[in-house]
DNA sequence: CGCTTAATTGACAATGATTATCAATAAAGC
DNA sequence: GCTTTATTGATAATCATTGTCAATTAAGCG
């Protein structure tokens, strides 16, 4: 794991978080960049993206990639979001993932065969990008 | 649901299905365009798209859209019958049941992320209707 | 088989999200 | 306070994808 250096706190990161802090919501970086400045701080757009991008290396803000190819983030849902994981049946790296549909389904599909207290287990597993560069 | 008019078979778009019969992998729009150009037939880009897309539209090719914003497409795999269980955790009777989105949902979260190979396990356990009625 | 007609094609321009450039600015550490 | 160096921002550049529109051609019909 590769230890970048911390990155400086700047007026306009800080005002960035902020506005992500302050909703749920999931935008696109120019969509955050407008509610800046309806906000009254002006930040720049490539800033914007350069910010967004780097929170979503650190773990700091989700990110989706919609099917017409744009980025949306939102702040990080802390941790009460139930999740799985897609893990290298190699060298163990796990990315966290949702299935949504899943969960409403299941229940949906235990109602329907007369079950309650619907629980389930899903992993999904694979071999990554590096791994099957190097081959093994 | 909207009744679209049969698209005409066109050479070009016989071109295009052709290639895509001869691999499964994921390929961008302009990849295929290569592939056919090497393949000897000029098609043009803008009917690579167009066709890709329709037939996207139509079932008839999967489409995932990766995390840098490029569409993939291949052709439709459509044919296992894999199942999982929905298992009651008293009693132990279980029902099969199909997941439908599932399978193509996990080889296209695996092709975004740069992992092959991707399989799964899913588990799903309740209580069912008569140990319920039981208190068991 | 010819004809008509509307869908399709293709070369190229246009779009739109994202990224690169680079001089100016301002955190952080001393 | 001063120096160093990451960060910023205005703007140009990129790149996948979509729109344009005249030319082509599949399909249905007689």
């Amino acid at each position: 794991m590769s230890t970048s250096p911390a990155p400086r706190m700047t007026k306009q990161r800080a005002a960035i978080m902020d506005v992500l802090s302050k909703s749920e919501e999931f935008r696109s970086a120019q969509a955050w960049h407008d509610t800046l400045r309806h906000d009254g701080s002006s930040v720049g757009l490539a800033t914007v993206y350069r910010s967004l991008q780097s929170l979503a290396e650190a773990g700091q803000v989700d990110a989706v990639v919609t099917d017409s190819g744009e980025t949306l983030y939102r702040r990080c849902g802390a941790e009460d979001t139930h999740h799985h994981h897609l893990r290298c049946r190699s060298c163990g790296a796990a990315h966290d993932i949702e299935v949504p549909e899943f969960e409403r389904w299941a229940e949906q599909l235990g109602v329907k065969l007369g079950f309650t207290g619907i629980d389930h287990t899903v992993e999904i597993t694979g071999i990554c990008r590096d791994c099957a560069a190097q081959g093994r």
